[in-house]
DNA sequence: TTGCATTAGATGCGGATGCATGTAATGTAC
DNA sequence: GTACATTACATGCATCCGCATCTAATGCAA
């Protein structure tokens, strides 16, 4: 219990940290940005920005911003819904794709030094 | 691997939300604080800073500001090392003990509702 | 002793986040 | 249609974090 939580805190510090820095030197991306770019690729259509609030692990108002700085940077566009005017969709780019396929083996890389060296859980 | 970090992306995000509504509510601790607490509490004694360091996952100068807000809540004490005057060693108070002693229930139940629910660990 | 590198911790600063709220569109009851 | 509740997303604001840097104390060499 105790220990699955500080197994979660180290794990999550460890990755997290060092997505940020890979990500961000390598490919200019932060963690919730790729995030994002990743949830949109694996759909592969677009999204509202509702649905992607419930898969990635942030408050719609930080998806917001995340949705923002990806559209600043010309990685995903956004548009209004046609058939609810209020809602948004999200669509990747070609320049979103190919910075998502770049970034990919990054992410891999850092996932498999955080989580090969132990046993897949520590009790 | 990918599977574990979603896993691990989870259940931080599940946990660390519930734990900073509980303890801030119940309370008045953020996370860190509650952590840093814990474990001056685990060691019973008082500890450096940079001790500290090794065992929370915060930079040192988010710690640095974690035991000043403790401080400044009467939670913990500072002083300066006798033995190497650039240190400073954190003392827990009798307030301190007390906070963490009613915190800590708190925070077993947040971490019992978020791993219970699921086994331990989901490939 | 003097001078310089190193270490411990504090702090300025920019960036990301969540909460509360704002704005606009939709649904619903009358 | 009108009035009000609700929903989708954006934004003001306060907080927390990490990086870079600063200050002060220590260590060490000449």
């Amino acid at each position: 219990m105790v220990g699955t939580w500080h197994y979660v805190l180290a794990k999550h510090a460890k990755a997290m940290c060092s997505l940020e820095r890979e990500l961000g030197d390598k490919h200019g991306l932060g963690p919730s940005e790729f995030e994002v770019l990743d949830r949109i690729v694996h759909h592969d259509r677009e999204l509202r920005i509702q649905e992607l609030c419930d898969e990635v692990h942030l408050s719609q108002s930080a998806l917001s911003r995340v949705v923002a700085r990806l559209e600043k940077s010309q990685l995903v566009s956004r548009g209004v819904c046609a058939q609810d005017r209020r809602g948004v969709f999200v669509c990747i780019t070609d320049a979103g794709r190919q910075r998502h396929r770049e970034a990919l083996p990054t992410q891999r890389a850092v996932l498999a030094d955080v989580f090969t060296d132990a046993p897949a859980f520590a009790r």
